[in-house]
Formats: C-alpha cells, structure tokens, sequence
DNA sequence: ACGGAACCATAGCTTTTACCTATGATAATT
DNA sequence: AATTATCATAGGTAAAAGCTATGGTTCCGT
C-alpha cells in the first residue's frame, strides 16, 4: 500500500522533533490525529517506525531509513504533477505528425531539421496516408497534428490553411500516349476529375494506378500516359510536364489540424509556427518563380 | 495540491486500458467513482489528462507525462518501503554500541574487526561511559546495545549474561604503600567495597582517583597503593598484581543489553551473536589460564 | 513522597471525502 | 432506427480523517 503524502510529511516532522504532541502542534493537527497517522505508516511500510516513550518517541532503524528516503519520495512526488503540468507549457515530449507522403516530400525537410534542432527535447514521429485516413486519426487522436487537403470540418478540429494546390491532368512535354490514364483512384480529387471528364466525354482506354503521387509524375514524365497530378507534385517531377489543357482542375487547400485540446499544447504551438512559417516563405517562393 | 496514491494507481490503470468503464472492473470501484478520481487527479495536478470519447479515452501529452512519472514513483515508494523493511531483516544499518572503555579496552577488539569484516553495510559507532549511564541510555534508546555490569532489570530490557568478574583489592607483588588507595569513586562496585572495608576496620590515609581503570592498574603496578581493580583489568596491567588477601570482593556481571523492540533487528542479532561468541571464546581461555 | 506536567493511546463524535446506484446524454454500431 | 457502449451527473450512503475529552504512564520539582 502506498502513504498518502500527508503522512509521509507529518512523518519528517515528528522524526525531526522525536515529539508527536509537539510535532502535531507544528503541523497544525491534533496530537491523536498524528498518531494515528503514525499508525497509518507504520501499516503501510509493514515494519514500526517509531519507539514511543514518555518522554516522546525515538526512530527505529526502519523509521530511521525511511526518514532519510522520504523527502526525496516527496520531491518525486511533487515532480509527478509539475512534470504533468510543463509538458503543456514546455517544449517537449513525443509527438505523431501525419501527413501524405508526397506532402512529407516536399515540405517536411523544410522546417523538420530546424524544429528539431531548436527544441531538444521534442521528438516527432511520422505516419504517412491518404489525407482523409490523417484526418479521422487526428480526430481519434491517434495523431497530434496533420498536413491534410481539404478537411471536413469537424467540432473538435482546429484548422489552419496552409497554401493552395491545383489538380489537374498533366503530359509529358515531347510524346505521350493520350489513352492512358495514371492516377491514383484512392484520391477524392482523382474521383472528382474524372466524374467530370466523363460527363465531357473524355474517353480513357486503360488506367494505370498507384498510390504513390511520385511514381504517377515519373511515369507521366516518362511519357506513358497522361498523369492527374497536385502541381506541386508535377513542378517537381524529374522531367518537365505539361499542362493539359481545356481538363477540369479540383482545387487543393492545404491544412494544417490538430484537436481542439491541443491549442494550449506549446509543442504543438511551435510544430503549427514552424509549419506555418515554412508555407508562407515556400508558398512565396514558388509563385515568385 | 499533491495527488493522492490512490487516483494515481487509477490512473495507471486508466492509462493501460484507455477506457474508464473496463478500468473501473478491473479496479474494482465503480465507473462513476472512477470518473471522478480522474477529475480530481485532473484538479490536482492542474492540466487536462485525458480526452473523453465515446470510444473511451486518450491521453493527453500531460497524460502521458504523469503515466510515465506515476509509475517510477510507485516503484520509488516501493523500493523505499522494501528498504525500510529489509532494514529490519538483514544486517545492515548504523547502530551505536556503549560500554565501559575498559570493557572496550579487552573485548571490542575481539569481535568488532570480524563483525565489520563479515557485514560491509554494517556501521557502528561507540560510546564510552559508566555502566549505569549506558543502561540508562540504552533505555532510552540513544544507544542501541550495551555491555554493562550488573544491569539493573527493566521492563523494556532485554539482558545476556557474558561473563563473571570480581572486582577486588589488588597491590604491586614487591612493595606497595598499603595506606593509599586508588579507585575510581564513581563505581558503585568501588563505593560498596569501600563500605564493607569501612565496616571492617579498613582505614586508608588517601585516595587517589582516576575513572580510567587502566590509569589505576598503572599506578598500582608501580607501588602507588592498593588498587580497587576488576580481575580483568589487573591481569592486563603492565606489571603483575596480585590480590590483597581478607578483602571483600564484588562479584561483577557483564552483560548484553537491548530494547526489547530491538531482538527481531537482524543487525542486532549479528552484533548480539558476535559478542557473546567473544565472551564464551574468550572466557574458556582467561579460565583455563 | 506526592502532585503536577508531559506524553502517547483510546473512545466517541463530527465533518469531510470517497463511493455506489440510478440516470442522463451522446456517439458508434448493427 | 434501435441498440450498445461510453463517460458525466445527481443524490444518498459509507468510510475515513479529524477533533475533543479522557485514560494511563512516567518524569520532575517541590
């Protein structure tokens, strides 16, 4: 059984002044009431702690080796709560960022490095998949903060737009094969694009998938077919594309959400700041070019 | 405020389960009663610790700090109260033993370099007084074992004949001033002989007194008078003593003395064993010499 | 020697705290 | 849409901790 802290401090009184009717005094209780919170220690620990006599009380070695441990018990214990309480207010603990993996690509290397750097004692995990998959995990709070396109708005949710995208259908600048498609049909905006084409009547022989954005822009550069792709995707595809002109296009908001909870979370206040700097200078240089 | 055990070890297992109501079973409390544990330790420590879904509870950063402080403490604490435990139950620990310095002067080095040998976690220091000041303090529990003469009996003591002395007149084998005595007033074995002698027409001109026995050996080795010695101390003197004949004698009794609360202390039955090994030893050899 | 003071333990009562049952509210699941 | 699962709240009850009064020792001063 465990001492409640009360006891363990009228316990350092009496073993400094060896008198329960005088320590109860100092500790501002009655003297009955210290010894019976005596009793209560002595039962906890399993062993007597103290030798009564009439002319007050003596340490037994146990008591005497509890005396010597228990201040530092209390400052474990005080250290419980105040631990609690600066991990809110300090920059620190384990934190789950999620994202999609072509977002990661061309932004986590922007800022990961020097939030790292600045803050020591923060330590960050990724976890990489569809936006909409991040987004009901940081509302399970499975993750603490997300990158994700086009949030639902939800009561629990903070959001924070990050930068605008386009989607749209991208070729290859010399040959292209016009029938193939390459997509990624898990997206919401790939689905999009293509419930309009068809009711244009865009006619697509075969579609090549993959859940990878990055091997879309490769194959698309490549020339095998014509690529739905983010144009932040396309822009840094291995060889250049091209837009396709007279295609829809699905407008992309980039976000940033994290439970409502979290706001006062100073760790996540610095992981969303160094976010929100590295989208306002990218965003700035890349429609500066 | 500092928060209780109790809502703590809840906690712990809230944190395992993440869900208050299979917590509140397997504690065995209700789920109300656990709810609101929560919400105390919450109070407590000052910052929110879990979020409340309907699916069951996450933690919060703060959550997940306390976990992981609560659980050290509770192995603190626990490693404390097995220290104060084992105090009791192996040989380990400070402890004060007192005597006669002459009683140290012939048998502390007989077992103390042993006992200090066989139990490196054992400390003790020594304390030199009369007898009855020794007992007194062994009473009251500033030394916690003693060897002393004739302890007087006392509810809380408990007492183990060593061995027997005598405590008589002793003089130089060539010559002796047989007008001058030297003791040391402050025994009682010296005052009762003197008493005896009185009453038997002994007069002596002077006394010369000393309380260290080994002082008044010397002197009366080397012809000062006649010495009120114990056996002990005379058969160690520098030069051979032999004893005054027709002179009373006082029978001397050492003992081990303790408090009662102290015979199930393992230290004190190590140290209690050692010295009665010492006087049974050492008691067949000063015999049989 | 004797009365008072000092000290700790116990008893009885009161207040505070923790707990339980019943119920409510809401989201997830079937 | 009904049901289930989950946590929160309300109101009453039981346990715990505290206080006052008292008892039984021992110590100390007169």
């Amino acid at each position: 059984m465990v001492p409640s802290p009360a006891d363990l401090t009228y316990f350092i009184e009496v073993a400094h002044t060896l008198n329960l009717s005088r320590a109860a005094e100092r500790l501002g209780i009655s003297q009955p009431s210290l010894s019976l919170a005596m009793q209560r220690l002595e039962h906890a620990v399993g062993v007597p702690l103290l030798t009564r006599g009439k002319r007050g009380v003596v340490l037994t070695q146990a008591g005497r080796q509890l005396h010597h441990h228990a201040r530092s018990l209390l400052q474990v214990w005080e250290g419980v709560r105040t631990g609690a309480q600066t991990s809110m207010r300090e920059i620190r603990g384990s934190y789950v960022i999620g994202c999609h993996a072509s977002v990661a690509l061309h932004s986590l290397s922007g800022f990961l490095p020097g939030l790292m750097a600045a803050h020591p004692d923060l330590h960050v995990s990724l976890r990489h998949d569809l936006s909409r998959k991040i987004a009901a995990d940081v509302i399970g709070s499975k993750v603490d903060a997300g990158i994700v396109v086009n949030p639902v708005q939800h009561p629990d949710l903070i959001i924070h737009p990050l930068c605008r995208d386009e989607v749209r259908l991208w070729s290859a600048v010399k040959k292209h094969n016009p029938s193939v498609l390459v997509c990624d049909p898990d997206l919401v905006q790939t689905q999009s694009l293509l419930g309009k084409m068809k009711k244009a009547g865009f006619v697509f022989g075969r579609i090549i998938t993959s859940d990878n954005l990055e091997v879309i822009a490769d194959i698309t550069a490549h020339g095998g077919g014509i690529g739905i792709l983010p144009a932040q995707v396309a822009r840094r595809a291995r060889k250049k594309l091209e837009q396709v002109a007279h295609a829809p296009v699905f407008y992309d908001e980039h976000c940033l959400i994290y439970r409502m909870e979290n706001r006062n979370v100073k760790a996540l206040q610095a992981i969303n700041a160094a976010i929100r700097d590295f989208f306002r200078t990218d965003g700035a240089r890349t429609s500066g070019n």
